[in-house]
This record gives structure tokens, C-alpha cells and sequence, in this order.
DNA sequence: ATGTTGTGCAACCATTAGGTTGCACTCAAT
DNA sequence: ATTGAGTGCAACCTAATGGTTGCACAACAT
């Protein structure tokens, strides 16, 4: 829970990712399974898997031999509270400025 | 306001650029005052604030012959919303799923 | 008129990221 | 016992990324 924001937002700022991540929004699956239907190759998917669970966006959950990835809403809404409240708080910062400027 | 959710999380996955918008976010500034303070070279921060320019995180505000961005905390609250709509999203199916496999 | 400050553009360099192929290993099923 | 599916590891390639330096140009100040 106490990942850091920035290499999630990494971890965000690819397609294939967010393809992987979608397919997994419907239901969890494995790398290979991933890779029957995704356009990229088994082990490419491993890699971009590795770095999802790494920024906790993902979670491995081994079914007999297979290893399986579900994806963790909870990572996500933690993620956009906390852009939420840095753009918020900046927003007015910024606001706070003009009014200051104006009264001079 | 019609930004695409990926660039704008491959944006935000940078330290530098994190650096940059936080000074933004204290103050509006130029590609050469923020030179002075980073460790980095003007014409890095300049690309970097193109990029965050190109995806609507940060406005130029000509000001005489220098260009100030600030930042637009509009941007990040609705990249919060969506990230936080598409979490909650994928959380609801999979407690779905959970229930129908329990059900058998 | 001249120097200085802020920008913009371009070339170039090093590292990383995303992807691939190939091989080895394990576990299940035939 | 042997085949096949699922995984892991490693080497390798390419393109994109983040960074730099150098130069040219406009605008303000001296």
C-alpha cells in the first residue's frame, strides 16, 4: 500500500499494459493465457506483469501449476486520491497567488 | 479536457518531471528559472515541459519575452476521476466472479 | 551600440524499455 | 515413460527516452 506514486504512474503510462490490465479487470488469467489472445508474446507479458504486481497494481494467485494475476482496484482508487489531492491542493495554491497579486 | 488517460500517466512516470511540476505548483515559472534550481540543463526542462504541456497537466503563460507554465490541477482531479472510476470498476467484477464461483 | 538574458532548434550520446527467440525445468495427463 | 502445457531465465536487438552541448536569434537594459 505504501507504493510510490511515480513508478505507478509509469507502470500506467503503457498500452500494452493497460490492455493486460483490462483483460485482467474481467477476470484473472495467467501470462499465457494472456498471450492467445494479446499481440505480443508470452514472456513480453511476464515482464510487464512483473512490473505491475511490483507497483502493486497486481496480484499473483497460483492456481495448481499456473500462476495467475488479478488486479487490485483498491491500488487504483489510492492512486487518484492522491492525485486528486496534489492537484487540488496546487489549484489552490495557484488561486491563493493571483488574489495576492491582484491586491497589490 | 479530451486527454488520453495513457500519456498522461507516461507523463506523470518521471521524477524529473515530478520535480519540475512541484515547483509549478508553488509558483508559475520559466524553463530558465527553473534551470537555476534543478540539477538538470534548461533545455531538459524545456522538453519536459512540452511533453506536460502536450498532454494538458501545464500551460505556457507568456509573461514579456518569457514563457511561464503553470500547472493545471484541473488536469490531475480528472485523471483521479477516471483512474478511480476504472478501479472501482474492475474491483466490482471481480467480487462478481467471486460470488458466482461460490455460487457453484 | 553593445552586452546580457530567455528561447528555440538541432545534433548527438548513453541508457533504458519493450520486445523477441531459445532453452531448461516442472508438473500433469495419457 | 513420454508428451505437452505453463513457467522461468538469459541473451540479444531496436527504438525511444532523457540528457547534453552548441549555436542562432529576439528582446530588453546599459
Amino acid at each position: 500500500m505504501k507504493e510510490a506514486l511515480v513508478p505507478v504512474c509509469a507502470a500506467l503510462g503503457d498500452e500494452n499494459r493497460w490492455s493486460i490490465l483490462t483483460r485482467l479487470g474481467e477476470a484473472p488469467a495467467s501470462a499465457s493465457t494472456l498471450a492467445t489472445t494479446l499481440p505480443i508474446s508470452r514472456q513480453a507479458i511476464a515482464k510487464h506483469l512483473e512490473i505491475l504486481q511490483r507497483v502493486g497494481l497486481v496480484e499473483p494467485v497460483p492456481v495448481g501449476r499456473e500462476v495467475r494475476y488479478r488486479v487490485l482496484g483498491s491500488e487504483f482508487s489510492a492512486t487518484a486520491r492522491r492525485l486528486e489531492a496534489i492537484g487540488t491542493a496546487w489549484e489552490r495554491r495557484l488561486l491563493d497567488i493571483k488574489v495576492i497579486a491582484e491586491d497589490l
